[in-house]
DNA sequence: CAACCGTGGAA
DNA sequence: TTTCCAAGGTT
C-alpha cells in the first residue's frame, strides 16, 4: 500500500478551513465548546453560536457560574438542545475536579457529561496535541473508501476499523493530532457523503472504492430519523416557546404550540424530567 | 444495542 | 416536495 499520509497532510496544509477553534491561539475550552456543538450539527451554523459563547463564557467557570437556564437559552437552534446542559455540566465538573483547566488526559474527559469516545479523543488531540484514535463519521468515511472499498462504513465502529484507523495514526503525538484533523477536513469537503469530489482528492489514485469504480452502498439501510409529528418535534416546538420568551410562560401558550394534547403532556413532562424545563409555579414554566 | 434526542440547508 | 444528513452521546 502506497503512503496516504504525505498527500492528506500536504493538502490539509493547503486546503484547510480557518476556522476559530484550529487556531493557534484557541483555547482548550474554545476547541471543547466547538466539539459539543459540532456533534451532528453542520460547521457553518456552529460558527456564530461558538463566537458568541467564547465571547460571553470564555472559560469553564465563567459558564459555571451561569444557571443551565442560560446555557440552553444561548444554545439556541443548534439543535439537541441536551448538548447544552452537558456542556454547562461539564463545565461545572471542571471546576470542581479539575481546577477550572479543561483535562488533557482522554480518561479524563471520557467522563465529563456529553463526551463520548469521539469528543475525549478530539479535545485530546486538537485541543492538547495528545495522540489518539479519532474517528467521526468523516474519518470513517474516507477509511471506508480508501482502504476498504466500499461507499460507506457500517452503522456503528466496528474492531475491524479501528485497527486500521489505530494502525494509519502517526507515530508523533503532534502529527497524529494533525493526521486526524486532516482526515477529518477531507472527508467534510472532498470525501463527502453524496456527492465526493474525486477529482479534487489527494488519495485518489490510491482509494480502493474508486478504483473498485465506486460501487453503490451495498450494507443494511442506514437509518433516516423520522421528523413530523415525532416527539422531538413536539420538543422543539415547546422549548422553542420558552427560548424565545424572557420570563415564566402560563401554560396556555405552550398548549397553544402543539395541538395532540397528549403529545404535548408527555413532550413537557419529558422536558421537565431532563432538566431543559422548569416548572416555576402550577400553571407556569420556563428554562431552568 | 437499537432507539431516541433538534434543526435547517442542500439535492 | 421529500429525502438525506451534519465533528455523537446516552439509555
Amino acid at each position: 500500500m502506497s503512503d496516504l499520509h504525505e498527500p492528506i497532510l500536504r493538502w490539509y496544509d493547503e486546503h484547510a478551513r480557518d476556522l476559530p477553534w484550529r487556531r493557534p491561539d484557541a483555547s482548550a475550552w474554545s476547541v471543547m465548546v466547538s466539539e459539543f456543538m459540532l456533534q451532528q450539527t453542520p460547521v457553518a451554523r456552529v460558527l456564530p453560536v461558538h463566537e458568541q459563547w467564547l465571547e460571553r463564557w470564555p472559560t469553564p467557570a465563567a459558564l459555571a457560574a451561569e444557571s443551565s437556564g442560560e446555557a440552553v437559552r444561548a444554545w439556541g437552534r443548534l439543535g439537541y438542545p441536551r448538548r447544552a446542559l452537558r456542556l454547562h455540566a461539564a463545565a461545572t465538573a471542571i471546576v470542581e475536579e479539575h481546577g477550572g483547566q479543561v483535562p488533557a488526559s482522554y480518561d479524563d474527559l471520557l467522563a465529563l457529561p456529553g463526551v463520548g469516545d469521539y469528543t475525549a479523543a478530539a479535545i485530546a488531540s486538537f485541543a492538547h496535541g495528545r495522540r489518539h484514535v479519532v474517528l467521526d463519521t468523516n474519518v470513517r468515511r474516507v477509511f471506508a473508501r480508501a482502504i476498504a472499498g466500499v461507499e460507506f462504513p457500517a452503522p456503528s465502529v466496528t474492531k475491524a476499523e479501528r485497527e486500521v484507523a489505530r494502525g494509519l495514526l502517526p507515530e508523533d503525538e503532534a502529527t497524529a493530532a494533525t493526521w486526524s484533523v486532516a482526515v477529518m477536513e477531507l472527508g467534510a469537503l472532498v470525501c463527502t457523503a453524496a456527492g465526493p469530489r474525486c477529482d479534487a482528492c489527494p488519495i485518489a489514485d490510491q482509494c480502493a472504492w474508486r478504483a473498485a469504480g465506486r460501487p453503490a452502498y451495498d450494507g443494511p439501510p442506514r437509518k433516516v430519523q423520522a421528523w413530523a409529528g415525532t416527539d422531538r418535534q413536539c420538543r422543539g416546538r415547546l422549548l422553542g416557546v420558552l427560548r424565545d420568551s424572557d420570563g415564566p410562560v402560563h401554560r396556555s401558550r405552550l398548549d397553544a404550540a402543539w395541538s395532540d394534547e397528549a403529545q404535548r403532556v408527555r413532550c413537557l413532562a419529558s422536558l421537565v424530567d431532563d432538566g431543559l424545563v422548569a416548572r416555576v409555579g402550577p400553571e407556569t414554566y420556563a428554562l431552568p
